[in-house]
DNA sequence: CACTATTTATAGCATCAAGCTATTAATTTA
DNA sequence: TAAATTAATAGCTTGATGCTATAAATAGTG
């Protein structure tokens, strides 16, 4: 007992003839006539009693009429769910994001949402070398803004923009009121840097090592908002992307640029390569890229 | 889209296997593989990532899974339903009725309840020719008791018991006193009849035609109950069948037995001869034949 | 009453989907 | 590195489902 000879035993109900159900249903009179036999053979009674003059439903023929009426509503409902799922996915973009994206990501989502406005979006904040990958690979996020550098098989990491890092220090710091800072006049300072497996870690004592030198790491942090807090007490000083402070800034902290090649990092879109990305997903991913190019 | 594939899809998602579930479907793992993928052309979005070591459903998968599981559920249902209904026809058992069978319906339906207990009865009064075959034909009874001698290609008719007709008359009667009473002693009497149509009707003027004579008709009703009414108010004489006065008589009226072979009707059973009968109809056409074997 | 039109059933044929086996490819485990 | 496991691919077979042609039944019509 399948959908198809449900849709045909319906058809028939419905229109009360063979020829006419067949003609709507584009086969021939009799398969229809077979297929309708076939049914009744594996229902185990009569559905419809028939002379070459008129069709009638009998007493089974009227309740799987109901219940089959029912299930074919329901096969059609899935069907268009299904229609609307290879559009949009789920429904849901989960997209993994840093801290940093908070200057850019709002515009990208609003004019993406003329396009999809059914889409609910889920920002996740996603931190740390492994649960990258695996908030892909799980299944977690479908798209990833990272500024990791992910060199993997199976995920494609395109670069979005680069991003300066800067050094924030508290106003009344003496190294605050000179004019050029090199990275050699910070080795004696209590540092404040991210934590082990972070991309910006590995980025700024690589900025030192290419200066011979090596910063004196007082505290060791996970987000960079951690960072500020411990600079406006002036407990230290930081380097962090300049997104961070380059909106409305507390009177108590000054930024500084230093020139380093290194002093700097790219933020990357990643996703899994193979796999299928629903429209909804390609056009969020497009969209992010336009913005950037 | 079938009901076979979702089953399969549902399969593998609920195994996170396809050799596992293979197994269980009894089919081979290659087929398997090509049904789903089959599916997902269809479908349009990949529902299972796989690859050798591990499958897990996408999000499109996820949603396939929870709204096919609905489906397949109810599919279920449907069959088992038919199922039921193979056995019991529709749950609903219509007898199309004369009057006088209220003194040993009530005792054959018990002991019916007693292997079909989820049937429900529907007692229909049925009058009057035409109706008796309507009512069979259009599906409104699935067994009809009746006086009527149906005599149709499509339609069996079994005799179920012989009733006599008795005459009845007022206590006040002139009648009343004699002690045994003849056809012809009735010709001048006001006589009460059913109307044109009835087979009680043919059966008593057959009677008196035997006799040469012709009743008086004074009244024609089309139930008994009427004609009951009327000679306790003296109004008439009449010849019902006896089942409609031998309960608790009232003390106005009389009933004398009258000789005559002609004053005796016939109970049928009847139903469409080629017509599917659901084994609870069958049982109660037995049941009831029983009765009176 | 014969003739036409209409409708369902039957018979026989064609084709394609859905199954199978055998094999390959990929990956984990020992 | 070998063995084991698992999914994918290739190629073949078969049966369900479709088709056409035709028969059978019946209602309407001149």
């Amino acid at each position: 007992m399948d959908i198809k000879q449900l849709h045909y035993f319906v058809t028939v109900a419905d229109q009360l003839s063979y020829s006419k159900a067949a003609q709507r249903l584009h086969i021939s009179q009799p398969s229809l006539s077979n297929a309708i036999k076939n049914l009744e053979l594996e229902v185990g009674s009569p559905l419809l009693e028939r002379n070459t003059r008129r069709v009638e439903l009998t007493d089974a023929g009227k309740i799987l009429y109901t219940k089959a009426t029912l299930l074919l509503s329901q096969m059609n409902m899935l069907k268009k769910e299904m229609e609307e799922v290879k559009l949009t996915g789920s429904g849901e973009l989960i997209i993994g994001i840093i801290e940093s994206v908070k200057h850019w990501i709002p515009k990208v989502i609003r004019t993406y949402q003329d396009r999809f406005p059914d889409i609910h979006f889920k920002l996740l904040e996603v931190l740390g070398g492994k649960a990258v990958k695996e908030s892909l690979r799980k299944y977690h996020t479908h798209l990833l803004i990272t500024n990791q550098c992910i060199e993997e098989e199976d995920i494609e990491s395109l670069p979005l923009y680069d991003e300066k890092l800067v050094l924030v220090l508290h106003r009344d710091h003496p190294l605050a009121q000179k004019e050029s800072i090199h990275i050699k006049d910070l080795e004696q300072e209590s540092f404040i840097i991210s934590t082990e497996g972070f991309q910006t870690r590995a980025d700024i004592l690589r900025a030192f090592s290419l200066e011979q030198a090596t910063p004196t790491i007082k505290f060791e942090i996970e987000r960079f908002e951690t960072a500020l807090t411990l600079v406006r007490e002036n407990l230290g000083i930081t380097i962090i992307p300049e997104n961070y402070v380059s909106e409305p800034m507390d009177a108590s902290i000054v930024r500084k640029t230093i020139h380093s090649p290194a002093l700097e990092r790219t933020i990357y879109v990643a996703y899994m390569k193979n796999r299928y990305l629903a429209p909804a997903v390609q056009s969020f991913l497009e969209e992010t890229r336009r913005n950037f190019a």
